[in-house]
RNA sequence: GGAGAGAUGGCAGAGUGGUCGAUUGCAUCGGUCUUGAAAACCGACGUACUGAGAGGUACCGGGGGUUCGAAUCCCUCUCUCUCCGCCA
């Protein structure tokens, strides 16, 4: 959620950012900004009015106690006119707080300046390509042919036990599944995260501190006799650990990272994108949260990028870059980046990574505050990214790096594997 | 699943109808003392909205009620803890 006092004070501003977005703020922010007004202006009324009924019930108190029971008698009746005005106005009071929040939960964030213009994917700017993608002097088998051929995942399996998009890894590919999660994890804390290791399952109050809830509930997997919800991302769980938190800058900035498996219901896709491990509904990924000082986010997106690319790098797969245009971001985010893995056999780039700054747009929502060193109280900055995302890192690794014999794994996972190549 | 107890500021823990937004201790911050530190002493120390400010208002798990007045009484919901049962 933005902040009501920012919109009311950069009107203007806040129109013009959020047409990069592609949404049209104009009806909006007048009717939030007089709104505002109409809250400060009914309040004002309220709290006089108030004060003035507390001031007569301490004197009651007094003339009680003094035992001047009619003047206090009298006092009571006067009382009972400022009931039902005050009933009147604090109604007023919720109802417009309520309209207000209703307003504020529509509007997107605003995307920062550095955003490019655009309305979708195709307009995304490729920041960086790097690593070159391999040539085969053979027809380069898809993932799930591959895995087919060397046994590494069933997914007709999955299928029975679960349903479609639930694979069964077996052999070398469970431990390839789980070396990736140990090389990442180590990775991380190598570079300071600390991990954590969450719930995977989070009541709804978590759901709506990072925004899953309410506009997405139909993403989530939901367990109704205790109402609970599947995670989707280990942000859920762990950028929910400072809900309703005020820390102090000294803290800051807070690195977390945690493996997790990811629940999606993905409801509505359907096509190619869902063939073999491109979109599952549950998955393995490895996450990064940051929280931080406004001053500092930009630089701790910068240092999450290097993280997720060094990742990239020791796994030797050819990758880019993406800076996201306002029309394909999310709707929280103010900058996003997003890391694409090059799948020779499909022959196209998987998304494998999205590296955000919210800003204090999650935060406002979280009420996840801190002390700056003067000792006021102030929105932190929240960020997250995947560091990474499993399934389709496995797919690039079995596409690009096969033989007509095998499959060669990258050297920085071999310690991790116990073999260099699946065969 | 059954029975009981409880929910108060960062933490611990008082407060059972009228200067209680809340005693006290710990923690934290500032100061005095000290070569420095510790100890001791003095002081500050919740959040939000509102107001130029003084100040005002709200908040003692959530919601509702009784009352001129509620942390305190009543109803209700949620959550936590303990014991029993079941169980990795």
């Amino acid at each position: 959620m933005l902040l009501t006092k920012f919109i009311t004070e950069n009107k203007e501003e806040v129109i013009r950012r959020l047409a990069k977005k592609h949404f049209d703020g104009k009806e909006i922010i007048e009717k939030i900004i007089d709104l505002d007004l109409q809250r400060r202006t009914t309040q004002k009324e309220l709290d006089a009015l108030l004060a003035k009924a507390n001031q007569l019930s301490k004197s009651i108190g007094a003339l009680m106690q003094a035992g001047k029971k009619e003047e206090a008698q009298a006092a009571k009746q006067e009382t009972a006119k400022y009931k039902e005005e005050t009933k009147v106005l604090s109604a007023k009071m919720d109802e417009i707080e309520f309209l207000v929040r209703e307003l504020l939960l529509q509007v997107p964030n605003l995307p920062q300046d550095c955003v490019p213009e655009g309305k979708s994917a195709e307009d995304n700017v490729i920041e960086k390509s790097e690593g070159s993608i391999p040539e085969f002097s053979f027809e380069p088998l898809a993932h799930w042919d591959l895995a087919k051929k060397y046994d590494l995942i069933d997914f007709e399996l999955g299928v029975k036990i679960s349903g479609a998009g639930f694979p069964v890894y077996k052999g070398k590919g469970a431990q390839l599944q789980r070396a990736l999660i140990n090389f990442f994890l180590d990775e991380a804390r190598k570079n300071g995260y600390q991990e954590i290791m969450p719930p995977t399952v989070v009541n709804a109050a978590s759901g709506y501190g990072t925004g899953q809830l309410p506009d997405k509930e139909g993403q989530m997997y939901h367990c109704p006799i205790d109402d609970l919800y599947l995670i989707p991302t280990a942000e859920v769980p762990v950028t929910n650990i400072y809900r309703d938190v005020i820390l102090s800058e000294k803290e800051l900035p807070i690195k977390n990272c945690a493996y997790t498996q990811c629940f999606r219901r993905e409801a509505g896709s359907y096509g190619k994108d869902v063939r073999g491990l491109n979109r599952l509904h549950e998955f393995s990924k490895i996450e990064i949260v940051r929280i931080d000082t406004p001053e500092h986010s930009k630089v701790s997106h910068l240092e999450m990028l290097d993280h997720v690319e060094g990742l990239l790098k020791k796994l030797e797969l050819p990758y880019r870059i993406l800076r996201l245009c306002g029309g394909d971001m999310s709707f929280t985010a103010a900058l996003c980046f997003d890391f694409e893995v090059f799948s020779s056999a499909q022959k196209r780039w998987l998304e494998v990574s999205s590296v955000s700054n919210f800003e204090s747009y999650q935060a406002n929502r979280l009420k996840c505050r801190y002390k700056n060193l003067e000792g006021k109280t102030e929105l932190c900055h929240t960020l997250n990214g995947s560091a990474l995302a499993l399934p389709r890192i496995f797919a690039a690794l079995l596409e690009n790096n096969q033989t007509e014999n095998g499959i060669k794994i990258p050297k920085a996972l071999v310690p991790y594997c116990g073999f260099d190549e699946i065969n």
